[in-house]
DNA sequence: GCGACAG
DNA sequence: ATCTTGTCGC
């Protein structure tokens, strides 16, 4: 059942997913482009959505994408889809896009087919946006994260959301990086994360009253850096903006749900579960073995996913 | 050998 | 990412 951990890419692969990166960067919009972006409450935002990729303990391979839909402002669950999938890529610092983004851009695929009503206007993603690595080659002055990857495959508005400084660009979490963290005083704060180049390339912000630990938001695809912050700090009851974290909740419920049967003794008690409340959404179940394999969106297919079958088990 | 390291 | 229950506090 729980298969190993892919080992890293060979360099050949590196070259084809960094050349991937540049070509894709040159797509992203870092500037508002809806109406709704601009207006002080949002007004004509209605929808947003998050998304999320759980793992299965011992095992690598054998994650669950999740796709959820909020309502805004009220942040209530409208729509849910957990799959299990065979994710064939490794995680690799800087390459997190390649390992996740392909399901994901799946789930959006599901939803724009099967229920356009209910498709986000922007998008929440646990990663960062342009607060990412620099090709080397490149004269671009920001990065090409899985937030800016998921935007340019799906045409949606998206927010790259992290939960630890990405140290890129001269960016360090440093003494002076706590310092300015210390100094964050209320929900909202925030202060701009400046890379070598001058360039602003995200924002750390604190994103309600009692967190200690900041943000690090960046602009993923069709947003600017100002609206972003300002929406992030609006969709967080927690911490975490509320359309990750029911991504991450849900995800991770689905894979005990779907292990519990034949993983786990028939000892389960009760548990103090709050935050389970909305659930009437497809979940992609009854008939599949819920399990995809191999699904590829990139112009370019990896080196790895040819060269690798992993779409089998024994 | 040592430090870095989104998820 | 994942390993983990109860407990202290508002």
């Amino acid at each position: 059942m729980a298969r190993k951990a892919a080992g890293r890419p060979p360099e050949e692969t590196l070259s084809l997913w960094k050349r991937e990166q540049a070509l894709l960067k040159t797509l992203v919009v870092d500037r508002d482009t809806e109406a709704w972006q601009r207006d002080p409450a949002f007004s004509g935002l209605q929808r947003v959505g998050g998304v999320d990729v759980s793992f299965v303990k011992g095992d690598s391979v054998s994650a669950c994408a999740s796709l959820v839909v909020l309502s805004y402002p009220e942040l209530e669950v409208m729509y849910e889809d957990c799959r299990m999938v065979s994710l064939t890529a490794p995680y690799v610092s800087g390459f997190l896009a390649f390992r996740e983004v392909p399901f994901l851009v799946d789930a959006v695929q599901q939803l724009r087919e099967k229920e356009p009503r209910l498709m986000p206007q922007v998008l929440f993603v646990d990663g960062n946006g342009v607060l990412h690595h620099r090709a080397s080659s490149s004269s671009a002055p920001a990065g090409f994260g899985v937030a800016c990857h998921l935007g340019v495959l799906t045409d949606l508005p998206c927010i790259g959301v992290a939960k630890k400084l990405l140290q890129v660009d001269g960016l360090e979490n440093n003494a002076l990086h706590k310092e300015k963290i210390r100094l964050l005083k209320a929900g909202g704060d925030s202060f701009p994360l400046m890379g070598g180049s001058g360039t602003v390339l995200g924002m750390a912000l604190k994103s309600h009253d009692h967190s200690t630990k900041p943000l690090y938001v960046s602009v993923g695809h069709k947003m600017s850096l100002e609206a972003a912050v300002r929406l992030t700090h609006g969709c967080c009851k927690f911490r975490i903006p509320e359309p990750v974290r029911q991504a991450d909740i849900r995800s991770r419920d689905y894979i005990r749900r779907t292990l519990g049967v034949q993983g786990a003794p028939a000892l389960q008690p009760e548990r103090s579960k709050k935050a389970q409340r909305p659930k009437a959404c497809p979940q992609g179940v009854s008939e599949e073995p819920a399990v995809s394999c191999c699904v590829v969106n990139c112009s370019v297919k990896s080196t790895w996913q040819r060269t690798e079958p992993t779409c089998q088990s024994p």
